[in-house]
DNA sequence: AACCGTCCCAACCGCCTCGGA
DNA sequence: CTCCGAGGCGGTTGGGACGGT
């Protein structure tokens, strides 16, 4: 027997969110600032439920979501982030401050999980037949953990990019990245797709020149959440998400991945406060990572004092 | 043109965690 | 210490879009 719904009243409205409730979240965002979200249905009129209203804020129309096509980049960082934290999509996101945890969520359930089936169905079939034609073993642990090892090298660096390519996007801001879909959120960006998304489009961007103007005079508790979020990167949610458990048992590990971030498995609140946990030092550590990982490391203290 | 199957994503549901009373 | 409620998270689903027949 499970909790009643946050919201059990008849009057609530489901269903897909329109373009003038869009504007009344978004109006009462920028006037208050994201929070309190119990009060909001009441405080806007909405028909909706404050889970709804959150819901649909932060994965919708919150400001710096990056919307259509994964790039290779975002793919390979997710992949394995995957094989390092499991289904635990809410941190995966914090590595990808511009994805919404439903974004990757969504993307890993139809692309990625496919790619990867075909990709180890394949791997497995040409093992098979070279192993029936050479009579060779199958890789010894050693040559699966090297590769394993390569692969991890090349999610490094895939991290390390696209921080890199974040930081700049972060310090100029610019005012395409605030709101994402002034093109429809469709991969395909053919004219008619656009047209047949016309009337929303538009009203999205009734909302993002909202939110640009909201940006340029943001409430200041809306200014420290964005801007610590575009920040922070790693250091913010990372910490959260190593305070309240780096790598739990849940998460769905191969005992090969588990064996390698061994360390990161029981959280210690002693020693992952005031630094990064071992898992960020991990990915940060040699390949001259360690400078970017420093400053981090400093940006992730400024903000806990 | 109509039907059907598949894909994809926004949104919902239910459980968990945490902080305050 | 216990209870309660808000917020957060991950799994699941409804339905629109699209492609094939």
């Amino acid at each position: 027997m499970g909790r009643p719904p946050c919201c059990h009243t008849a009057i609530v409205k489901k269903g897909p969110w329109t373009p003038e409730e869009d504007i009344l979240l978004v109006s009462y965002v920028q006037e208050h600032g994201p929070g309190n979200w119990r009060s909001v249905p009441t405080n806007t009129g909405l028909l909706r439920c404050s889970k709804s209203c959150r819901l649909r804020w932060t994965n919708y129309l919150r400001p710096g979501i990056k919307r259509g096509n994964f790039t290779e980049n975002e793919e390979k960082m997710i992949i394995h982030l995957q094989a390092l934290l499991g289904n635990r999509w809410a941190a995966i996101a914090s590595y990808l401050p511009q994805r919404t945890d439903n974004d990757i969520k969504n993307y890993w359930n139809t692309h990625l999980k496919k790619k990867l089936k075909k990709l180890q169905t394949g791997l497995e079939d040409t093992k098979a037949s070279s192993n029936r034609s050479n009579n060779k073993r199958v890789p010894d642990k050693g040559q699966w953990e090297k590769r394993l090892q390569t692969d991890m090298n090349m999610a490094k660096q895939a991290l390390c990019e696209a921080l890199s390519i974040d930081k700049q996007q972060c310090s100029t801001t610019h005012p395409n990245l605030l709101f994402g879909p002034s093109k429809p959120y469709q991969p395909s960006s053919s004219a008619s797709t656009s047209a047949t998304k016309s009337t929303y489009a538009s009203s999205t961007e009734n909302i993002s020149r909202l939110l640009q103007n909201w940006m340029r005079s943001p409430p200041k508790s809306s200014i420290s959440s964005v801007h610590a979020h575009d920040q922070s990167l790693l250091s913010s949610n990372s910490c959260r998400n190593s305070e309240s458990g780096s790598v739990d048992e849940k998460a769905n590990l191969t005992p090969e991945t588990s064996t390698l971030i061994q360390g990161e498995s029981k959280p210690n609140n002693e020693t992952t406060q005031g630094s990064l946990s071992l898992i960020e030092k991990w990915l940060f550590d040699d390949q001259g990572l360690v400078q970017g990982g420093e400053d981090l490391i400093s940006m992730h203290n400024q903000e806990l004092f």
